[in-house]
DNA sequence: TTGTAAATTGACTAGTCAGTCAATTGATTA
DNA sequence: TAATCAATTGACTGACTAGTCAATTTACAA
């Protein structure tokens, strides 16, 4: 069962969330928010001044949730590896039980619909995800790469994870499909033997 | 430059394909598109029953135009990493190449604007990387794990590998980013060191 | 109880949009 | 040349939409 709203702006995010992942930004009406959350128009924009405001608002909401969920529990871990490993379950656990945040994030994210300064602020709440890389890094467990590039790779991978997983027919499927996934991300990521910092010599100085 | 249109059709692809990526479904009125493209709108739906008939169409013409850039001449190319590494590099130049058409299957991969058949057909194009994946299987080089897992992992970071690349601010950093990618996405596929097919006790069997 | 401000309502407006269609133009063939 | 059909035009229609606002209700402090 979806997580009982609190207020009205709770309602108004959580049909709107549904709304727009059904039909799109522009094929909902504020109307049908309206009506579907069972309010009067007035009222949407009394907590909203536009519909993009709305919009914006639940990107934000949405990423920060995101975010603070995939962050959870990660100083309890303490290599970069354990880390990791504990982000990506994080991260396959929120997209599992939230699916239509997800697609809202796919959907949105290169979409003109989100304002600059709302986008810009979504990425910021995922910064960690750099710091992590840079300690895997120093600690020599991740090769030395560009940072910006394996946090791509990672989070674009992620994603695609989560897609497969949400077609596993069954848990055992699904663990498999987790486990075997992780085990992708972490092999792209990770140095392949030594366990001592890199001290090749290198083209190129990452951190 | 981009390629001159050849006929009518070509010309309203074009003009809808850069308005839907920049204002998104809803927000590219077809008058805008009949405007931009110098036809009149009577023009648009002679071509086009719907506006949902052409952004299926157009859907459909880009997902082919980008699998067969994908595939060329990977049967030139003998074992499956020189398979995948001319694919990736194919994927690759096409994102840079093409980056509208790239913005516009991320923004539309998850759009309830597009039918199911022509979703379905799009993905039909694609069926190639299976056989390429068991093929790697197969020949020992690929770890034998969930080809459509695989699948899904690979895709999803050929597209982080082209975001970061379109962000290269040099073609040398631009060089170093598909290098590293693509080792990233190889060591994600690949079977660690044996070069004999997988003789190992299987909790499933994929193939 | 009374007063005040916040919250809520829904009819309404000014504007927009997908798709139509009768009329015109262009190309091809007999 | 005449006849035929495909291509093209753009004014028009019926339907829909974001946002407004004056009126009403609710919450709550004095």
């Amino acid at each position: 069962m979806p997580d009982p709203p609190a207020g009205k702006q709770d309602v108004i995010f959580d049909t709107a969330l549904r709304l727009f992942v059904e039909r799109g930004f522009f094929g909902t009406p504020t109307s049908l928010i309206s009506r579907e959350a069972g309010i009067a128009t007035g009222t949407l924009f009394f907590y909203f001044k536009t519909k993009e405001d709305l919009i914006d608002a639940l990107y934000l909401r949405v990423k920060a949730e995101a975010a603070e969920a995939m962050n959870r529990g990660l100083d309890q871990e303490t290599d970069a590896k354990a880390k990791l490993n504990r982000l990506g379950k994080n991260a396959v656990l929120f997209g599992l039980e939230h699916p239509e945040k997800m697609k809202f994030m796919e959907q949105f994210a290169h979409t003109p619909f989100i304002s600059k300064s709302a986008r810009e602020e979504g990425i910021s709440r995922f910064f960690f995800l750099k710091d992590l890389i840079v300690q895997g890094i120093q600690e020599g467990q991740i090769r030395n790469l560009d940072p910006e590039l394996l946090i791509f790779m990672m989070a674009s991978s992620f994603s695609g994870l989560i897609a497969r997983v949400g077609t596993a027919t069954s848990p055992k499927e699904r663990e498999i499909f987790v486990e075997q996934g992780l085990e992708f991300i972490w092999n792209g990521l990770a140095k392949k033997s030594s366990r001592e910092p890199d001290r090749r010599k290198k083209t190129r100085e990452y951190m």
